[in-house]
RNA sequence: GCGGGUGUAGCCGAAUUGGCAUAGGCGCCGGACUUAGGAUCCGGUGGGCGCAAGCCCGAUGUGGGUUCGAGUCCCACCGCCCGCACCA
């Protein structure tokens, strides 16, 4: 008599898939493997436990991609869908900062949590599988494929990675040579600095976001607008360190040409492709006049350079200080000077301005270009004339060369900074006509470009390009915007890098016998802090104990690199992990990566589209080392990737703009009031900042988690953002009580079904069920599913006794969506447990077909009549039907003029 | 500024190839059963006329276009969301 209740059955069914191991799958070689079935891996982007636990807008992309794999398993396939924990990186460390607690310990209890709130959920994990980045198990084979990117170098030729012994042997045996010397003529401390410049992971010193305050380099995003640490507030420094990077610029090509074996949104690709910014041009070298040195720019319209009348160098261009003159030549512009007495001094003062500008700083403030004339110029190669070099923050040493020829006729930026500084301005591209703006960037004629003139910009691309190179001075070119990924961290909380430094800088890698190399205990997490801006970085390992941090080999003395990964290391690869969580011979075993990553790789990649570029490109790269080195068989790690919308919900703000909670707030009269104050509704992603998360345990002890995972599902397509709201719930409620009555007799709380088969109508309305909820389950259209069930449900309502082919079809197909009570039910309905891996109901398509079809029969467009049809009906028949409508006839005087009939749904008459 | 997406009822949203616009849910209105209901059930829910059967009209951000026919295709514009942003 107790009616439906969630609790006890949510409970029930969760402890019996525990306990049964349910969603356990077996790997190729378990005695319980089905070679027979197909594959499918399903795997959700996995989740950095914080402290603070999930509310319901988190599992969104969690429930699509469970009822996905839920529908495949009893489609037959087996399905890999595991989840585990992304552990290491600053949150935790932070936290540990500020507590004095073990991020291990915090680490770990919020890992628990997160456990139990997701099989809360009902998810069907096979958590047999699980694991999280901090695991010693798991980071060693994170070293290990350190180590395999340090032992590797990317063969041009091949255009792929391959074992830097390969390299020593081709240059042993004069195969190749190092950088134009042979082998034999260079002394072991020049082949070591050969080699150590061509390793996919190589040490370089680079400029980063240095924050002493904080004892750290910081990236981009942890840096605010006016060049502080979002943080703490502290001043930010951009300095040169010697860093560990990763050569992911040598995989630029790959990375955008294999975007095209994904099925990824569009706009995830875009944005690759952005980030990657491959751009076709050359370079071309601008001797300086009266030196033997010369400049070399990289442009994407050498059809241009007869308009270049200046040359701009980034403030950082290390040629700058060459090309500073002791005076300012005759007649300079005061303009250009800054005001200062000589060259060197100006060219010193504007650098010293630009590296106090964050790179953010510095592109926030585009208004106004700025810059000084180096009392240099340079010779334009095509026509001989001395043009000025000028050093401007306008152009950037992170791209291309780090300097310009500027062309202010064809370029904006060029145009504007030529107008400030009172430079010449040339055309040579022939505008159309009608333009009239400044700078002019279309297709056009050449002109004042002596041979070019007259060709089109492609042809005038190909043709200077070939005098240039005819020339000497430059080429064809590409360039990209990816940079290295600079991979050091001055943090505790992350995987120490298993290298050690010799004498002389040598380098010198960990056996893989050695790993794990185990993150040592430490009393004091906090990195060296400093008000000293020009103070070195001292990594948190650097106060490790002294018998930690020196190795003694062969009588040498090495010390311990002290820099930690970044956290998206361990991320880089988790889902290979998965597929053979506990080998403890390789990352992953051979069968096990070949069964689970065939063909496609992981086949369903679920997750926000916030990792859009640096995790998902991070992890491509990693993989494609991965591959050419044979350790993976597929080019690609994730076939097919989808992006979950966010959860939003009603926020409010007090007077003072300050969030109150959100759950209580009452609304009077069409205002809303927190505590008798007013209050301003607006909207939001739903989350702790805005103080509007509902929580999982609330809603599982009003409504439990099947309304949940329905009402989610049903809200809306699953990759777009949808409002929580609260009231919409009871439609779900009402959903599930009614099936249950439907089905369940009140008085003895058993099923109760009928063994006659369904009459007609009711039949065919379940197979048509049946069809479009397979189409769209499939699809991951779930909330049109939703929307079948209801029907259906509606139709049972006035039912006696539900005949057991329906109740039974129904009971699968919700299944995936509501597996707590889809269980209880099937059990009632007299089956053995479990459901999971019963075969999904077939349709009968002669059933799923419509008896009749309702023919629209229109009068220039607009609907006149209605008639019963046969789906069978003939064209000539349907024709003759709707001229005999007595509707149509009305409008009808003599013949029509014409007559379109698309069988058997619509015929629309013509009448002029 | 550039790129991607999006705009349908009071609200969330449906709509194979261009072919009945608005499925389903919420809300709202009316009714039934009830001591009661915020439970449950039934009916209605774009506008106008009508007691009713029914009839007429309008509508997918705006304005054009293609078509027998446009939410869907094309052009221009507007709003919102996201990404990138001096990338030579």
């Amino acid at each position: 008599m107790a009616g439906y209740d969630h609790q006890t059955i949510e409970r029930k069914w969760q402890a019996y898939w525990d306990g049964h191991h349910t969603f356990r799958a077996p790997n190729p070689g378990d005695a319980d493997f089905d070679g027979t079935r197909p594959k499918l891996y399903v795997l959700d982007m996995f989740p950095y436990p914080s402290g603070e636990g999930l509310h319901v807008g988190h599992p969104v992309g969690y429930i699509g991609s469970d009822i996905f794999a839920r529908f495949q398993r009893m489609r037959g396939y087996n399905v890999l869908h595991p989840m585990g924990f992304d552990a290491f990186g600053l949150p935790a460390e932070q936290y540990a900062v500020e507590t004095g607690i073990h991020p291990r310990v915090t680490t770990e209890r919020n890992v628990a949590n997160f456990q139990r709130q997701l099989k809360a959920f009902g998810l069907s994990y096979d958590w047999t599988r699980t694991f999280a980045t901090i695991d010693p198990d798991y980071y060693r084979w994170t070293q290990w494929i350190f180590l395999r990117l340090f032992e590797s170098w990317f063969d041009p030729d091949e255009r792929r990675a391959r074992p830097i012994a390969v390299l020593i042997g081709d240059l042993e045996e004069g195969r190749r040579h190092a950088d134009g010397a042979p082998w034999a003529s260079l002394d072991a401390a020049a082949r070591r600095r050969f080699l150590d410049g061509k390793r996919l992971a190589y040490l370089d010193e680079v400029m980063v976001n240095w924050c002493p305050a904080l004892g750290t380099v910081l990236a981009n995003e942890e840096v605010t607008r006016d060049g502080r640490s979002d943080r703490g507030d502290h001043p930010v420094y951009r300095r040169p360190l010697r860093q560990w990077m990763l050569r992911i610029t040598e995989y630029a090509d790959r990375l955008l040409q294999d975007l095209d074996l994904l099925e990824w949104p569009e706009s995830v690709k875009v944005m690759q492709r952005n980030w990657i910014g491959r751009s076709d041009g050359a370079v071309i070298r601008f001797p300086v006049a009266g030196s033997d040195a010369s400049i070399e720019v990289f442009t994407t319209r050498p059809d241009t350079v007869f308009g270049a009348t200046y040359m701009v160098l980034a403030p950082e261009h290390p040629l700058g200080d060459a090309l500073a003159r002791e005076a300012w030549p005759e007649a300079t512009n005061p303009s250009w000077t800054g005001g200062n007495p000589d060259p060197m001094r100006a060219l010193s003062a504007y650098r010293a301005a630009a590296a106090r500008k964050s790179e953010v700083e510095r592109q926030a403030e585009s208004k106004e270009k700025t810059g000084v004339f180096t009392g240099t110029f340079c010779v334009n190669p095509v026509n001989g004339e001395h043009i000025p070099v000028f050093v401007a923050d306008y152009v950037l040493m992170g791209y291309g060369t780090g300097a310009i020829m500027a062309v202010p006729g064809q370029d904006e930026r060029d145009w504007e900074f030529a107008e400030q500084f009172d430079l010449p301005i040339v055309r040579t591209v022939e505008p159309l006509a009608g333009f009239s703006g400044k700078a002019y960037l279309g297709e056009g004629a050449a002109i004042n470009s002596g041979f070019l003139d007259g060709l089109d910009v492609a042809s005038a691309k190909r043709k200077i390009i070939e005098w240039l190179v005819a020339n000497a001075c430059g080429e064809a070119t590409v360039s990209y915007k990816l940079r290295d990924w600079l991979f050091s961290r001055q943090r505790y909380w992350g995987e120490p890098i298993p290298i050690l430094h010799g004498p002389d800088g040598e380098l010198r890698a960990l056996t893989d016998a050695e790993l794990p190399l185990l993150l040592p205990e430490i009393d004091d997490y906090r990195p060296a802090a400093s008000d000293d801006e020009n103070a070195d970085p001292v990594p948190a390992l650097a106060r490790v104990d002294e018998s930690w941090r020196h190795v003694e080999i062969g009588g040498v003395r090495y010390e311990r690199e002290l820099n930690t990964m970044p956290q998206w290391a361990g991320s880089c690869w988790y889902y290979l992990r998965f597929a053979d969580p506990a080998n403890p011979d390789a990352l992953v075993g051979t069968e096990a990566e070949r069964y689970w990553m065939g063909e496609h790789g992981v086949d369903l990649y679920v997750g926000g589209v916030e990792h859009a570029v640096l995790h998902l490109l991070y992890a491509r790269f990693w993989h494609k080392v991965l591959f050419d080195l044979g350790h993976v068989s597929t080019p690609e790690p994730f076939g097919r990737l989808f992006n979950q919308g966010y959860i939003l919900a009603d926020a409010y703000q007090d007077s003072r703009g300050v969030y109150v909670p959100a759950e209580k707030v009452e609304e009077r009269d069409g205002a809303f009031w927190f505590d008798g104050e007013p209050v301003e509704r607006s909207h939001g992603k739903m989350g702790k900042s805005l103080k509007n998360s509902v929580s999982p345990d609330d809603f599982f002890a009003e409504y439990g988690m099947d309304t949940l995972r329905l009402y989610e599902m049903f809200m809306g397509p699953l990759d777009t953002s949808k409002p929580w709201t609260t009231r919409d719930i009871v439609g779900i409620v009402r959903f599930l009580q009614r099936l249950w009555r439907s089905l369940i007799d009140p008085e003895t709380d058993l099923a109760l079904v009928s063994d006659e088969p369904a009459v007609p109508e009711l039949r065919r309305l379940l197979h048509r069920t049946i069809k479009a909820v397979t189409e769209d389950m499939a699809a991951l259209r779930f909330n049109t599913a939703v929307a079948r069930f209801f029907e259906l449900n509606n139709a049972l309502v006035g039912v006696d006794r539900v005949p057991r082919e329906v109740a039974e079809a129904f009971v699968l197909m919700l299944a995936p969506m509501a597996p707590h009570v889809a269980e209880e039910l099937w059990e009632r309905l007299g089956h053995q447990p479990s459901i999971a891996y019963v075969p999904w109901p077939e349709y009968d398509p002669e059933l799923a077909r419509e008896e009749t079809v309702t023919m629209v029969v229109q009068v220039n467009g607009k609907v006149r009549d209605r008639i019963e049809v046969s789906p069978e009906i003939g064209e000539s028949e349907a024709r003759s039907l709707a001229l005999a409508s007595e509707r149509v006839q009305v409008y009808l005087s003599g013949e029509p003029d014409k007559v379109i009939v698309r069988a058997p749904t619509l015929v629309n008459v013509v009448v002029r």
